[in-house]
DNA sequence: CCCAAACACGAATATCTCTCGGATTTTAGG
DNA sequence: CCTAAAATCCGAGAGATATTCGTGTTTGGG
């Protein structure tokens, strides 16, 4: 790969005063087409096999152009290079993953904050789980290096959804300690979560519990009720 | 890259009882002469210089090879393959890691395990600021997604030369909860360090110290003086 | 129905990684 | 000091991929 190319803007890509609101698009240029906005997911679907299957080593552009039944050629016309795939994907997931979540702690009954942790170590889990590709790419975990800033920004978006959320539903105060906290508690748990899964297929069931309590302990003693 | 080779036992590769006593030698054929071990010094220098100078994507054989002024064969000659030298500069980094925190136990005056906490953070920190390839690869970090397994078991190596330490150290009961916790622990720290180098390049403190926080605080309930 | 924009295609090109067999240098023995 | 074996070196080139680009199609708004 040559070296990363001049960093033309990509479409979508949205921020402001330090809180990210916009998911930002790895893709070269978004499908106007009906055909082809499905052709890209069946790229995206083709990855996801592929990674199950064989890991980030056996993902080649042309194993999932062959995949997605589709030319070398169309995988390039939305998307600039190879990582901006896996990317997309690991983006599909934490679309996924942040509707879950939402949807749960919309309908679910929680008298305070502290319940919706093991909730959403519960989503993630699950989507550890069953959601192709979820296992090795996370939220753009690591993968490639490349996909590390992204991976980190990637979790910051989870983190800043979740104070959304939380200060929607619950009666917590909005200050920066919290968001600190949450991006915090987020990248913890996301590692450990990961380690659980690294030592058993299901996820080790007393790391995963230890990751609950972990987090748990931390946000206590930082999540104010007001 | 072609898919994985057939694990030949690497020299030096050693495991007993489920306890890591030995670190994996990512080499495939250790130096035997001192001229071919300064070499093999040289090109991990030269991987660690462009690291830090162009990210994991500027790394190539090539540009190693160049750098440390070596054939590009005499590279193939030591290192499988590109992932390898990564990872054993992860190596070189850990075990660097394990000699100062070890010292630091060693001369130290702690009275009781939980002020040696800040201590190895502090470590940590200033490697990441000082040590070249440090803050990219951390000890075999994510690099690669190659590297992602064996990033977990450097974490598991250092978390277990932690609890050596600190049972020979302190009047701490060993038992298999400490050693998860410890686990935990470092995985957790790597991940939240890494984060605060993210958004800062010195750290950012106020995550440095969170961090320092939030493991406190877990082992604090899982530590107990006996 | 028409055409410009959006797509699809895949051979060709650009880059890399990793191999291999011959040439050199170092070490061990006498 | 001399020699054969072992350890190293070398770097052109074979093997794989990633990515580009010009040409031929398909789609959707007017």
């Amino acid at each position: 790969m040559r070296l990363r190319k001049v960093p033309v803007p990509r479409p979508g890509t949205t921020r402001d005063n330090g809180t990210v609101t916009e998911i930002r698009t790895p893709l070269r240029r978004r499908p106007a087409q009906r055909r082809s906005a499905e052709r890209v997911q069946r790229m995206l679907d083709a990855c996801a096999e592929i990674l199950d299957e064989d890991g980030y080593d056996g993902l080649t552009t042309t194993r999932i152009a062959q995949r997605a039944e589709v030319a070398i050629g169309s995988v390039y016309q939305f998307f600039p290079d190879k990582r901006a795939v896996a990317q997309a994907l690991a983006l599909r997931n934490l679309e996924l993953f942040g509707q879950r979540v939402s949807r749960q702690l919309a309908e679910g009954t929680f008298t305070n904050w502290s319940d919706t942790v093991g909730v959403i170590i519960d989503i993630y889990v699950d989507m550890h789980r069953k959601v192709p590709g979820f296992r090795v790419l996370r939220f753009g975990d690591v993968a490639d290096i490349n996909l590390l800033d992204s991976a980190a920004d990637n979790n910051a978006v989870v983190a800043d959804r979740l104070r959304k959320m939380i200060v929607d539903n619950f009666a917590v105060s909005e200050t920066p300690e919290l968001a600190r906290a949450l991006a915090i508690s987020v990248e913890a748990a996301d590692a450990v979560l990961k380690m659980a899964f690294r030592r058993n297929p299901d996820g080790d069931p007393e790391i995963l519990a230890e990751a609950e309590r972990l987090i748990h302990g931390y946000l206590a003693a930082h999540i104010e009720e007001t």
